[in-house]
DNA sequence: CAAGCTGTTGCAAAATATGCAACGGCCATT
DNA sequence: AATGGCCGTTGCATATTTTGCAACAGCTTG
């Protein structure tokens, strides 16, 4: 809608693959190299990019610090975390709690195993959407033309060979998951790590969030972990509960606009 | 530079305080409602601006991917990692690694530690740059003119009695620092929380980086976190030689351009 | 039922971004 | 040591792009 704006932004994912200098970025925009010139100065006066000691340009400090601040001021995260801190106390495996939002699905919140071994993810990345537990829950809620939409266009890359092979079968899971209420991931990502999972609901019943368990086959089996079931969906529907206290159905802050508190710190 | 992208630009830290419909956009930045309306299309057509069932704009779910692709292509934090986990394997503590840029400090990674008392800190989120042991080290290395520049313009925010107070006793507490080699943060931040410091620097010998161990009063005294110094020096000194085999004296990251390799996966 | 609010579109005026060409610094080459 | 080439940078005139306006549409509120 707005070119010069279009462009800018294309900049981004374009350094997110790696440094850049000024004719690299201009030629993949196609542009002369001082409109180029002139974007990567807007963007670095932002701090949205930064200019490193050999004069290329990479994604600068502030998009992390935006990035942090939008993850915090979620209402659901703000609202789950305590309850994740306390399931994860109880059984001491690795809490994810996730989200859908424009055909991806990333974790916002997440609370570490107590046990040695852990698990790779972390707080933004993209889940792997047509295994994961979180996924399969959100994309349940959807319409069925909005499934149906969402899954033609998805990848379905075999992690391991219990992996979700293809449409029709992601289809088929997703429909099991939305009229039984939970969900699963039996070493569909990883071969030697399974899930459980379940729905946070709004006032209007909507999944607006979801959360799982996960732990790898040497600490307990597949089966053992499913004995958690009744304590994740217990603890869904608490935060199901508190959420829908607080606003009616929608995702309204706490009302916080116009300063920015800092209500936890960091240490070194 | 650029009067349209500076303006969409001036969105998302607006944003980032919380949720805002189109009036408030538009009232902020000082321009009509269709002008903010252009704008946030194109912010939200790149996926930085996502709009929640209220109709009201938060920030979107491509800036926490942005985040986490540019802070895993940071070649310094590639090599550190494993020199990381290795030392947090031999200690069991919190490992955290930093870098300066722009006035800031912000974590570029973190081993969690293996007890189960855990300190609060998220890669990307500033740190509090007057007391952190990380910070301290990183603005050691800045020239004189630079320190005095920082330290003046910034905030002294008592956290603990042994915080530091002012600008002065910053730039004292720099050069000792500088001169030798390490630093500490002795409940400077957080009451019972200890840190030990060291740098990671590049072939040019200027601070690229810096890295400490972080540990509760309650787990170990300051004392006996101080006998991990050599550790924590003989690690940051490894780290170096690694960093200054790689690029001479830059940020180079290791070549990959044009494609996004996806190295590693999360799960549910 | 009407009034007010919010978001949305088409259009003409005007401000803005663009590409060009020329300059200057830097490194590598001859 | 000198030169050639490369990359980043600037001023300027052209014209493309954005902007604000005013009117419309959909929704909730009085």
């Amino acid at each position: 809608m707005s070119q010069t704006v279009d462009r800018a932004l294309s900049i981004l994912p374009l350094l997110a693959e790696g440094p850049a200098d000024l004719g690299q970025v201009a030629d993949r925009l196609g542009v002369h190299k001082s409109t180029a010139l002139r974007l990567l100065r807007t963007l670095h006066e932002h701090g949205l990019v930064h200019r490193q000691s050999d004069q290329r340009y990479r994604l600068g400090a502030r998009l992390f610090a935006l990035a942090q601040e939008a993850v915090e001021n979620l209402d659901v995260r703000e609202i789950a975390h305590p309850h994740l801190v306390a399931l994860n106390e109880k059984c001491g495996h690795t809490v994810h709690l996730a989200v859908y939002e424009e055909h991806e699905v990333l974790y916002i919140d997440k609370v570490e195993s107590r046990y040695p071994v852990r698990m790779y993810s972390r707080i933004g990345k993209p889940v792997a959407i047509t295994v994961a537990a979180v996924a399969k829950l959100l994309l349940a809620d959807l319409s069925e033309a909005e499934r149906r939409a969402v899954a033609e266009k998805l990848d379905y890359p075999m992690y391991t060979s219990r992996s979700t092979p293809n449409a029709p079968a992601f289809l088929r899971e997703l429909e099991k998951v939305g009229e039984q209420g939970w969900a699963t991931d039996l070493g569909g990502h990883e071969e030697s790590i399974n899930c459980v999972g379940a729905p946070v609901r709004g006032a209007d019943g909507r999944v607006v969030a979801a959360m799982s368990v996960s732990a790898p086959n040497v600490v307990v089996t597949a089966e053992e972990l499913l004995t958690l079931l009744p304590l994740v969906r217990r603890t869904a529907e608490a935060i199901s509960r508190d959420y829908s206290g607080t606003g009616p159905g929608n995702t309204g802050n706490t009302g916080n606009t116009g300063n920015t508190p800092q209500k936890e710190a960091s240490s070194s």
